[in-house]
DNA sequence: TAATATCCGTTTGGTAGCAAACGAAATCGA
DNA sequence: TCGATTTCGTTTGCTACCAAACGGATATTA
């Protein structure tokens, strides 16, 4: 494993070692989680800083867009589940994108609580042409992993996602 | 692969390949990256609402902590890059840590435009306690994936850590 | 040594994110 | 039918996060 060859790696190793004492460590674990924690952050970065910023929209403007993209008009809760993030932080988001013209809402008539959350052309126009962009970034970062190490990559996360449950 | 059987997912695939009409798309990287940022959001959602809450910590919050711990009382700059934060937010985040009485910054007289952050007692009282708590969650996070799974994942991890570029 | 450039941490202004409180609307029970 | 409960989306109050501007301190160079 080409971790255990990194030398300021090492060192932070047995300096945590030192600072367990004889508390029990579990190193896979810990590596492991630290590793989805980082990856994560520099793919985000990595995309808003290019492609999305062009755009002015953060990561969750585009899974926004992207979800309605492909779903269609959304209820406003389906959409935060979909996009994953709590609904208070959607009303957010869908106003941020209001601002930029990219998304409508509307009243559902025959029952007046509820909102649908659609694209606008401006929108429609936006993710198709982003979204091909988008999808090349994507490529790049994780270019350097076969078809088949892509996979397991996405199949290893998946469990990992149920384990920790994603609510 | 497993994800081929998720009815839902095959109906967002064929929605997608509608959308996209003839423009080509590599679903094996869009699959790989959105379940990192799927992973990274379960995981940081569970130990904030497990362990780090108890003691009043974001996962930034935690993650300073811990650096501080393994490493000792380090340069501002220097703790932001380890954190993998901007320095802006750093202070943030610092200034959260010293108002829960955790750590301590201290001016350096050789050069006074630069400051050092160390844990106080009750800081490193806090980390010696939580930190074993906390790797037992990680390890219940991955806690299906056997030990050479969770070395492939953080290598695989590592790799797209590096073509993303951390910074 | 004086002017300039660079370096460091903080501040500012913005979006994102959550939990919890909220108010309006619908539903349920008796 | 009418009060109580539940269900919506929004608001509120907070932390986190970044980039860029800032101001004080050090380095550089003439």
């Amino acid at each position: 494993m080409q971790h255990r060859t990194d030398p300021r790696l090492l060192d932070a190793e047995r300096l945590i070692g030192e600072r367990l004492g004889d508390r029990r460590l579990d190193f896979d674990s810990m590596l492991a989680v630290s590793n989805i924690y980082r990856a994560a952050t520099a793919v985000r970065r990595r995309a808003e800083k290019g492609v999305l910023s062009e755009f002015g929209l953060s990561w969750g403007g585009f899974t926004t867009l992207w979800v309605l993209w492909v779903w269609g008009e959304m209820q406003s809760a389906d959409l935060a589940e979909e996009c994953d993030l709590s609904k208070g932080t959607l009303t957010g988001v869908v106003k941020t994108l209001e601002k930029r013209g990219f998304v409508r809402r509307t009243a559902v008539e025959a029952d007046r609580r509820k909102v649908t959350v659609s694209l606008t052309d401006a929108g429609l126009e936006a993710i198709e042409q982003l979204f091909p962009r988008f999808n090349l970034y994507e490529g790049e970062m994780v270019g350097d992993l076969s078809t088949s190490e892509k996979q397991e990559l996405a199949e290893l996360l998946r469990r990992v996602i149920v384990a920790a449950g994603s609510r």
